[in-house]
DNA sequence: GAACAATGCTACCCGTGGGTATAACTTCAA
DNA sequence: TTGAAGTTATACCCACGGGTAGCATTGTTC
């Protein structure tokens, strides 16, 4: 972990010119619409440079090898993903305005970093052992998160469910799944399914929409 | 197509002696471990022969390569996932039963067939395309199915629910999605799971759960 | 304008793994 | 007992693609 740092911050080891972030940048965009489209192992280095007009050695120059770049565009979605769940700690807002609101931005984080957001569900084998690692505990921080919320919901009488882990599991699966039908150019617009979704999710979890007498 | 079968029947073209279905078989299900555990890129045809303590040209004796392998394993969860909405001509029983029987059997197909049923969802670029055709038609008919169904149970007043499309993929977002945390010797079994997440699925779908006044 | 860093390319290495040629052995039928 | 079909292994080929060595070019600074 000494040599290869988990995650690249905005330089590299190298002094760098003006620019060179962009090209970086420009190699990432180009490197996320092949590993969508064909995968990771389909996907050459060669291939990324000619998207760009560029070479191989091109892209060696600003990352090290193809792992980092696909853990370099994984890692931003991950991050927004999992930390939809996270509140301010004076944050005194009832558990189920937290969870729907997290659940919420769960399904906008999803959409925004579409198609990157999914690498991680498609090709898990990709990643190295100390990545995955940072990933589990990312992914367990938000359930551990969620899941008291869920409770406190529920004591509240505000959710309505049986097993909390499947329930948050099931309410997580419709952002999840996006990856398998979900097209920036489709039918609904971004906002539009992101809308659907979060209602969706929330019956999910037994949400209370309207009062009703006490049994 | 012609010299290519898109599916093996359960022989193959020279004759064989009896057994060499088991060998196959055997063939195919230590392919299914090692494809779930590493993908299908990282996977070699020598690894598959190791875990039956045989080499490949073994393996290439009963598959003439490694996609036809893979395309073996993922036809009969796909068949079984995709055709969990079909009914009898002559079952007259209401759309809402017809539904959420269709469901749970979805959740159960997709259970039943862990881990090969996750294959196209991780890895669809492997396929040849006329494979892919012959799925997405096989996925189509499921939905075609399932959305006239859904507005109809609407009409009855069963079913609550916006866009029709949205509403099935979210439900079936719940099965879907299982590849991504279920584990067969986890905390529940694959019958309590099925149970669980087919509740909530009707949850997606406004199903009505009691009688209420009309309003 | 010399020296040095940054940047990019040409040319190459080489491990891996899909796939095959071929021969040997086994089994069974005649 | 001979041969044909079925079955398995040994040994091999070779395309592909990740990654690198090293040179050429450009720009910058003193």
């Amino acid at each position: 972990m000494s040599h290869t740092p988990l995650v690249q911050a905005s330089g590299r080891q190298k002094a760098q010119t003006a620019g060179s972030d962009e090209k970086r940048e420009r190699i990432l965009r180009a490197a996320e619409a092949l590993f969508d489209a064909q995968g990771y192992a389909n996907t050459t280095i060669e291939q990324i440079g000619q998207q760009l007009g560029v070479t191989k050695p091109f892209v060696y120059y600003y990352f090290r090898n193809k792992q980092e770049i696909f853990e370099t565009l994984s890692w931003a979605p991950t991050v927004a993903c999992f930390k939809a769940m996270d509140f301010a700690e004076d944050d005194k807002r009832p558990s189920h305005v937290k969870v729907t609101q997290g659940i919420e931005r769960l399904i906008r984080a999803t959409l925004e970093h579409h198609p990157a957001a999914f690498f991680p569900y498609r090709e898990p084998q990709v990643y190295r052992p100390e990545y995955m690692a940072t990933q589990k505990q990312l992914a367990n921080h938000f359930y551990d998160q969620l899941c008291p919320l869920l409770e406190a919901g529920r004591r509240d009488g505000m959710f309505d469910f049986h097993d909390t882990k499947i329930t948050a599991l099931a309410a997580c699966s419709l952002p999840g799944f996006l990856y398998n039908w979900y097209r920036p150019d489709g039918r609904l617009s971004a906002d539009e399914v992101a809308q659907e979704l979060s209602v969706l999710a929330y019956r999910v979890l037994g949400l209370r929409t309207r009062r009703r007498p006490a049994r």
